[in-house]
DNA sequence: TCCTGTGAACTCATTCACAGCC
DNA sequence: GGCTGTGAATGAGTTCACAGGA
């Protein structure tokens, strides 16, 4: 076979493609059968134009002067973003984020799924969230060993993040989602993506004071900007 | 006075100054008097070059040769941050990732400030959270008109997040922050950020499978890349 | 000699504008 | 006519390399 993969689709693209299958799922649902770019674009919140090219990167994929078979395109997505096996995901501190996070496993076809939630408050440990059984995070090594898990989720206290990581990447785990506020020091090969809920709230704030203290002048309206999504850092090799 | 405020100071960069404040607040715990940008960037987890085109932003803050005062340097991010006079803001959808979300205010000099928690859930209205009382959604105008909140947090569920967006922009509220998994519609004017936590998870599982796929080879090992963090989607103006 | 501050190169990403097909 | 696919242009942001002061 002649090579069909994805090939290299930049980060900020793949993050979309997410958005674009949530949108479409929606249309489906409504019974929609066609969706064009600009229709497409404005429920997912970006420019046309951007959309287009995201979906270039899958190869044609639409019709011209048509428009994007909607169930098609959700497939093609479905199966890019790693859809028929998931990712086995581990996830650490089951406080009210990570209770939160456990919960968007639900769907299916999102490229991930949780298969462990580990806790060491013994309150939380036995209880059920998500549909799992909490289980202590001493047994963290023996989890991931037998789930394979290659994806670990820290939503743990900054304190016991770098540990926990330590732990994580010496059983295995390559990819890590980090929510605790501390810069995770990890081994050349480890993914590490972070996001940091305070800092999104003081970068709001910022503008939000910033456009007070300017009179409103220099900058007429623009009627909708948008930008990617990255929103997180990385760390180490591809 | 000649105009010695901050000027335009890009997104990115005000997102890392968040983080470098964060770990220079604990460098002042710990006693250290001098920080160099080296260590300052490792411990963010960023380039050293790049911290100080950050700090740039700000003038000459550094002693050369020697390094940058921890506390002077705090000081000078708490005050560009916002810091002395903090924003207030609403919080609407007072679920996990809600209450997880609004004990973020703790911490003082930080930009912004909870001035109020809504709900509709009657179980949860009227319980104390973060140091807060819940207030029924119902309540949503009169809050924001007394408490003049200028920032908007979205944390309920995706089906009344624009409904909620409306009557927010509607009494005044020009910042969002958006956490449900739509795209919101605002009118010229407003700034929304976007967080979807589930799209951060599906980026990390498309990168993990990626890699399984391909046989490790094409590329050597990188050292530390670190990305940004614009982590969000922003529309509206400025 | 140390480390900061910064112009300049470079990489990455978004937007524009139009060619191509239905 | 309408809409997709895409090369080219633009812009933002990061890294490099060195000038400049303690």
């Amino acid at each position: 076979m002649p090579e069909s993969r994805p090939r290299n689709i930049p980060e900020a693209t793949v993050a979309r493609l997410a958005v674009y299958l949530r949108v479409l799922a929606g249309l489906a649902d409504d019974g929609r059968s066609h969706v064009s770019s600009g229709e497409l674009a404005t429920a997912a919140g970006v420019n046309p134009a951007g959309l287009r090219k995201d979906l270039s990167h899958l190869g044609p994929c639409g019709v011209r002067g048509v428009g994007y078979s909607v169930a098609s395109l959700r497939d093609r997505l479905t199966e890019t973003l790693g859809g028929a096996r998931s990712r086995p995901c581990v996830l650490v501190g089951v406080g009210r984020l990570g209770s939160a996070l456990a919960d968007y496993s639900g769907f299916p076809g999102r490229g991930f799924e949780f298969v462990a939630l580990l806790d060491t408050d013994p309150a939380t440990v036995g209880s059920s969230v998500a549909g799992l059984t909490v289980a202590p995070v001493a047994e963290l090594e023996t989890v991931v060993a037998e789930t394979r898990a290659s994806i670990g989720v820290i939503t743990t206290p900054a304190e016991v993040a770098q540990s926990v990581c330590d732990r994580l990447v010496a059983v295995g785990v390559r990819s890590i989602l980090n929510f605790a506020p501390v810069a995770l020091a990890v081994p050349a090969g480890v993914d590490v993506r972070k996001v940091d809920l305070s800092v999104e709230l003081q970068v709001l704030a910022f503008l939000d004071q910033q456009r007070d203290s300017t009179p409103s002048a220099v900058e007429p309206n623009r009627v909708e900007r948008v930008r990617p999504l990255p929103s997180t850092a990385r760390a180490g090799v591809r």
